[in-house]
DNA sequence: TGTACATCAGTGAACGCGCGTTCACTGATGTAC
DNA sequence: TGTACATCAGTGAACGCGCGTTCACTGATGTAC
């Protein structure tokens, strides 16, 4: 029963956005080709007229997650922007729902292990995530980038160690690494 | 062929250490059961004459893994043994080699979405390194807890980062967070 | 110390299962006239 | 606009494979006398 040109660009659009909240809630392993096509209300078999291979799924749904991710550094400004970002990359929410996060602090060690042309894409998103929060800091570009480097880090850090640990000591460190950072020029 | 007491036990430490350090290179669903055994010179058969489940086995090489990582910050003192620690953390050497590395940056993500039994364990391990980072810097109890954990969260984001992307977006992130450090008291 | 028997560490085949991928098929959509 | 045919998105069974775990077996080690 073949679907239209439009139908076609729906179910790719379904397949990729589940894709990329599932492989962050779940990592790459741990999701198949069957699982995110069922969710995506398609059975498994068709999956190949949509992409090459898992592999290649992949990539475009760790892109998608960084176009996303990227997006929320855009709206308002300045220091107020960033410590809002703040707020919200260290809060409970985030760490309890990583489909909807930031895909560094879900993916980065699934794509450490993982062949080179996911890596790749993976360290175009994590420099446009880098820039975005350089451009809402102060002071010399090379300053500036560091500062965001540095913070990034921060926060990559807290939510992984957060998330792999047990509640109560997953609370601390996000409040420690929360509030006024020395970083903040 | 029944091997010694002594036998068993040296095939116990054996495959622990093996496993510890092939999880952490290859994450716990990258590692078989198998794989493990053979390193250790041995057949899959005989694993659950020495542990109950693979789970268990993870315990113990993630145990054994954060035992050897705390050890390593017990040795000079004060700043100059955060100097050291930090720059063999952000070294490409602790990059290239999660094997012999921190546990946190190599598997708190496989860690994150294992049974709540081995987050436990992950979180007392979270709490030794702390714990160790916080004797070695000054001020009071709160204030070196809380720098303790900044300072482990950047060493930990900047290392997940630089793993999952390409080398020149990694030498500039582990660049950047390395050298003086603004948390520093 | 020597002997007889029980134990059990390690072997290798086998289990059921889910994986990524392939394939023959179906029938609605797209296209040519 | 209507008809005839080609295309191809989606289906569901099947593939080979590796996984964690189980099991009957072997023969050296441990133990009781």
């Amino acid at each position: 029963m073949r679907v239209s040109r439009e139908g076609k660009e729906r179910s790719h659009a379904r397949i990729v956005e589940n894709a990329s909240r599932m492989f962050r809630e779940r990592g790459l392993d741990g999701t198949s080709v069957a699982d995110v096509m069922k969710e995506a209300g398609l059975t498994h078999g068709g999956f190949y007229k949509h992409f090459d291979s898992k592999e290649d799924l992949a990539e475009r749904a760790i892109a998608m997650a960084f176009e996303e991710f990227v997006a929320q550094l855009a709206d308002g400004d300045a220091m107020e922007a960033i410590a809002a970002y703040r707020a919200r990359y260290l809060s409970e929410e985030h760490r309890s729902h990583p489909g909807l996060g930031c895909p560094v602090a879900a993916l980065g060690q699934d794509v450490a292990r993982a062949p080179a042309r996911l890596r790749a894409a993976f360290g175009e998103g994590v420099q446009r995530i880098v820039a975005a929060l350089a451009r809402i800091r102060r002071g010399s570009a090379v300053s500036r980038r560091r500062a965001a480097i540095r913070e990034f880090s921060v926060l990559v850090g807290a939510v992984v160690i957060a998330r792999a640990s047990d509640d109560a000591t997953a609370r601390e460190i996000l409040a420690a690494c929360g509030g006024r950072d020395d970083h903040d020029q």
